[in-house]
DNA sequence: CTGTTAGCGCCTTCAT
DNA sequence: ATGAAGGCGCTAACAG
């Protein structure tokens, strides 16, 4: 047992148990290739004996690669982030990138903040949800020169990448949808779209798509409620207390559905019988209600994989993936029903 | 418009335009009071002109202190977690301190190879799940003096901290309560054990107190599923496909617990008429089920809050609150009923 | 209260 | 293929 042990081995230590330079040891640790393989086992052996672990300080403020990406999401606490986050996570351990998570409540100024913050961490690159920025957050970004990425969005600046889904095309798909089963009376509860440029573009695109089919704006009621079940029920009931009831509403996210459909089993509302449910996300939950959820799929953990293989692309190879607009998916279960015309 | 902001200021170019040495403006930033008042707001006039950002890897280098915390949590995608570490974050935050996460896939080597790059990056302190951990794992973390935390188990180390819940007493609750009402032939339908020292426990718990009811281990089925809802609907389909059908059943998790009932409708097997189920966690989908999920609550938000408390304390008042247990809290929905003796 | 001096641990020229 | 030397940006002694 080696009395080195106790204390913490640095580069030179290993160095000097492999009896060479400081710079060769540095060299193996970065797999330069031209160092002799005698050499190297040897010092791979010194690092092994001696419990040695590289200071990732010392070694970003020397190189500027810290291998640390950030994230800003709105919250962990929606199965839609925490399932993006995990199967990016995954992706980039593969290749030892570690990754700083913070979350911004969908607040675009306490973004801006963690985004300062990592930017201090040394980040290569950042993940932001949206589209909608804080341009003191863009400008850092682009000050510093530090790859950032739009997700659940495909609308990206000239300069940033996007990988993501249209969401006004979502918004259009579900108004077409429930248009071809024959609804001509429709309602969305959609999120928060108050500093959500995900929820404003989906009740936009159903809105406008509802209109080009001839149903007036003014006739549609939009109501927003947050990612809650809670939020869900008490916006349908808001709903089911107005003189004109729809056949179907759309919501801005399985959640809210959720909320809906519990709703609807309190006060006697057949669902899809009396009225049609759209959710949106295809979360796990979607199969939970009763009857199980129509709904839109986001492809999150896929958007997840898709950013890691961005980042970890050299920038030569990043031209060509900057834009990525993923498929979105109708999954038809049982809580939509065409209507008698 | 300064010619100075194209490039990234450093903290001497922060010095000279505030007419100052490096060694004010760092005190300045790191909120030293010995400064005066006048050169303090010079300096911070100086930095935001600047958009000086300090190089968070020079600072750790430099003062050993990352401000950086690491967690190794199984998944992301499973809120459990996911509401853990939204809380652990949301708390750290507010102190400036941010949380680097991996995720372990419930695999103690794979924790371990985590472990080790989150030391690498020079994260002060580690959070991790349960108490049963890789020898080196604790080795490497004690070596290198970073303080450690067991979540979601109240069993500790004598070195490190545990903050959650006891999970033996849980799987114990969990029986009394189903034999409080009157069941006498139950069956468990467990988290997958293997490596999971939390689902172990419970089930332990589980069958020792109904053995300390009468009721033998032999005549206690038990099963494992992975925590997801097919899991739990295949397992309940071989539960039922036994001969000695039990009338209520222990779910490792509300989503097991959720697959289970799943299966019931489909089989219209009458919850809680034909068997009672009953979940662990509390997790909002429990809500979702119908019947509505009767459960033990699992208080992972707090448990978040109250370690990022501990990572925030000084290591004095630290020796207080190595050790917290949290309380374990029945409730009761629809999914359960009494059974007539 | 403020400035000067000296590195933290590593990587990266530049030599050899 | 390997070594020597310098410094990345910052903070902690120590002076004054």
């Amino acid at each position: 047992m080696d009395i080195d042990e106790s204390l913490d081995a640095k580069l030179v230590d290993v160095a000097k148990r492999a009896g060479c330079s400081p710079a060769t040891v540095s060299r193996v640790l970065n797999n330069n290739p031209k160092v002799g393989l005698g050499v190297r086992e040897k010092v791979l052996k010194a690092a092994a004996d001696l419990g040695y672990v590289p200071n990732g300080s010392a070694r970003a403020l020397r190189s500027t690669r810290s291998r640390l990406v950030g994230t800003v999401i709105p919250t962990l606490d929606h199965a839609i982030y925490a399932t993006m986050v995990n199967s990016l996570q995954a992706r980039l351990a593969e290749k030892d990138v570690s990754i700083i998570i913070s979350t911004s409540l969908y607040d675009v100024d306490m973004e801006l903040d963690q985004v300062r913050l990592l930017v201090e961490r040394g980040v290569e690159s950042i993940v932001l949800v949206g589209s909608i920025h804080r341009p003191e957050t863009i400008a850092l970004l682009e000050q510093r020169k530090i790859a950032y990425v739009f997700t659940y969005t495909s609308t990206s600046t000239e300069i940033g990448a996007a990988i993501g889904f249209d969401n006004e095309k979502a918004g259009r798909m579900a108004a077409r949808y429930l248009i071809d089963i024959g609804h001509t009376r429709l309602a969305m509860i959609a999120g928060i779209t108050d500093n959500n440029d995900r929820a404003a573009a989906r009740r936009d695109g159903f809105v406008a798509e509802l209109e080009r089919q001839g149903i007036a704006k003014a006739d549609v009621t939009v109501l927003e409620s947050a990612y809650k079940i809670e939020g869900g029920r008490n916006a349908m009931k808001r709903l089911m207390e107005k003189a004109d009831r729809p056949t179907a509403v759309f919501c801005g996210s399985d959640i809210i559905a959720a909320g809906v459909i519990k709703y609807c089993h309190e006060n006697s509302i057949a669902v899809p019988g009396d009225i049609s449910v759209l959710g949106f996300d295809n979360l796990e939950i979607a199969e939970l209600t009763t009857p199980d959820l129509t709904t839109v799929e986001v492809p999150a953990r896929e958007m997840g994989t898709i950013t890691g293989d961005y980042l970890l692309a050299t920038s030569a190879q990043r031209q060509h993936m900057r834009q990525r607009e993923l498929p979105l998916r109708l999954v038809v279960r049982a809580s939509t029903a065409p209507i008698a015309r």
